[in-house]
DNA sequence: TTATTTGTTTGGAATAATTCTAATGTTGTG
DNA sequence: CACAACATTAGAATTATTCCAAACAAATAA
């Protein structure tokens, strides 16, 4: 309990009832759940919880990195030519999609008694050209 | 455009014009397009053409591995405590997800000048249990 | 050719995830 | 205590995607 406070403190967020019993839920349920059912599962015990409080704490605890938002590309799906295999970085400021090598014969095996479809590297960040507006105006949060 | 036929058609696509039209479109605009993108530069040359149609054929291109649906948590977001490094693989069948082990300090510097926020893994299939049931039951498509 | 079947497209309605907004509530500070 | 700053709430609004029934097209059989 106080270390999910002083965990919150140490980031940056202030630790409210909800934003503790909301992280709390995330370190206990290694479920990788929706919002949603975050919400369901906490709104017995917070009666008035609204779900973009949830939505809201999800987006903050993600952004200081104390939890991870799973790949998705925001807001709606991209779709690629399947060419040769390559990764993709997605800026989180205008958005663009850009692709890069990546050797993907190293397969991690991973997990035994799967059948991987399908394989893809994600990485997220701010791209150059962002940058470089970023130095003329001012920084980026 | 006689390729772009042969290779639906080997797909086992069956190349009706909006299918053809789509999947052309797909390889020569390599700037990852929503589908709505799609929709609003080929209905100008394609006045009728339905935004489910877009959806269907591109749904059918990237589960014959023609196109790539970039990285995306269907239906909704999923939330994950950032523990250690590990990637996620997701079972198109009960959409469960599991984790992974994943060494990331074999990070691929990729693209110069880009700030890397984040990193995943991501891969997608069956799982071990889903895989179970289908023995019993019959197979999946 | 015509009739029949099969599969495709269309357009709009339905669904569902997420964001927005205005009002209310809470906390900390002078 | 008052005020400012911030958080939460509830529900409306937005938007991506899916669903559905009807119209259409292509392929096949008679």
């Amino acid at each position: 309990m106080g270390s999910v406070v002083s965990e919150l403190e140490n980031a940056g967020i202030k630790p409210s009832y909800q934003r503790v019993r909301i992280f709390e839920y995330m370190q206990m349920n290694r479920t990788h759940p929706t919002a949603d059912q975050v919400f369901l599962d906490l709104k017995d015990a917070i009666p008035t919880l609204a779900k973009a409080t949830v939505y809201n704490t999800l987006h903050a605890l993600a952004e200081k990195g104390l939890i991870r938002e799973l790949s998705t590309v925001q807001p709606s799906t991209r779709y690629d030519y399947a060419a040769e295999d390559h990764g993709h970085f997605t800026c989180r400021i205008c958005n663009r999609i850009y692709d890069f090598p990546y050797d993907f014969d190293s397969r991690h095996s991973a997990l035994s008694g799967f059948v991987v479809e399908s394989q893809e590297i994600v990485q997220k960040g701010i791209c150059q050209a962002c940058l470089k507006k970023a130095q003329q105006n001012s920084a980026f949060p």
